[in-house]
DNA sequence: CTTTATTTGTTATAGAATAACATATCAATA
DNA sequence: TATTGATATGTTATTCTATAACAAATAAAG
């Protein structure tokens, strides 16, 4: 499974993520604002997770208004579509890498360059589900998110 | 399993929480200082999430100091030697079910009556493990944090 | 003892997120 | 095309979460 680590076409991804974004809306019938729209090729385009605030500059720089709401509007609406996921470790938001599909991501993050990679954990859950179930918890979400060391940074150089 | 979310000798747990972690703390020659064993012990009461500020409040109502730090500091003590854990989802903390052992732990939170059960999910980590390895992605923690709605809050009434 | 390491006290600040309410724009339909 | 209800934006202020930095005190080791 590619899960981001390596080189890739990204000025496609980019493209084709806002193309899907804006196509899923139409389907929704939401609105695919400029600030909304904005926000997602920010994240995109970063191709790791951003902090709300790092996505207010990028705004500011881009003419849009920048208080927080603005920002965590977008973000949520982003969020609440799964066109974006926030990793809850880094109080961050990243672009989804799988856009337009349902699915439960987990994430592999990082800590030397901070790449963060997505990927799809329906096993895992499921696991997880079997303890829960066993128990008579009912899960609606999880956040599964993994630290360590990229295989870029393994390789590039000794810690 | 017992995850928790039924009735138990609440005034044992915290006992021998304290009683536990003092233990490890002379074999690892570290301090176990007042406050710091307070704060476990309000973790070990709550019996579950509590904000950092939170406990700054208990920490206030007892006597301590209580800035920010006072209670970060404890925090961290107590989160390195894994005798409690954060919550990533919830920014809290919560004080550790199986307090002594090596274990990577796996929260179920209810978004109910917040209560949080923590469980062990090697499986579940190995899991995720395997598709880590296929990347080359080397992971040293997991967050694993499920949300939903625990077995008290699903029968006592309908949401 | 006395030196070194660890812990605590304190001030200030940084970083993340939301409440609340006014204004504007969109979308359906009378 | 007016009207109205819903959705989205603008703005101010505030709350919650967390840490930097440095001084003072206490504990542990030689």
């Amino acid at each position: 499974m590619n899960l981001g680590f390596h080189k890739h076409d990204h000025a496609a991804c980019i493209s084709e993520g806002v193309a899907r974004a804006d196509a899923l809306c139409v389907e929704e019938g939401v609105q695919f604002t400029p600030v909304r729209k904005r926000v997602l090729e920010l994240l995109l385009q970063a191709h790791r997770a951003m902090g709300a605030y790092q996505i207010l500059d990028q705004l500011r720089e881009d003419g849009f208004k920048h208080q927080p709401p603005v920002a965590y509007r977008a973000l949520d609406f982003l969020v609440a579509r799964g066109f974006a996921h926030k990793i809850e470790k880094l109080n961050a938001f990243i672009a989804c890498a799988h856009l337009g599909l349902h699915h439960s991501p987990a994430f592999l993050i990082c800590r030397r360059c901070a790449s963060v990679a997505e990927t799809r954990v329906d096993e895992t859950r499921g696991l997880l589900s079997d303890v829960a179930n066993s128990a008579g918890f009912v899960i609606e979400k999880a956040v599964i998110e993994a630290e360590g060391i990229c295989p870029n940074c393994l390789t590039d150089q000794p810690e």
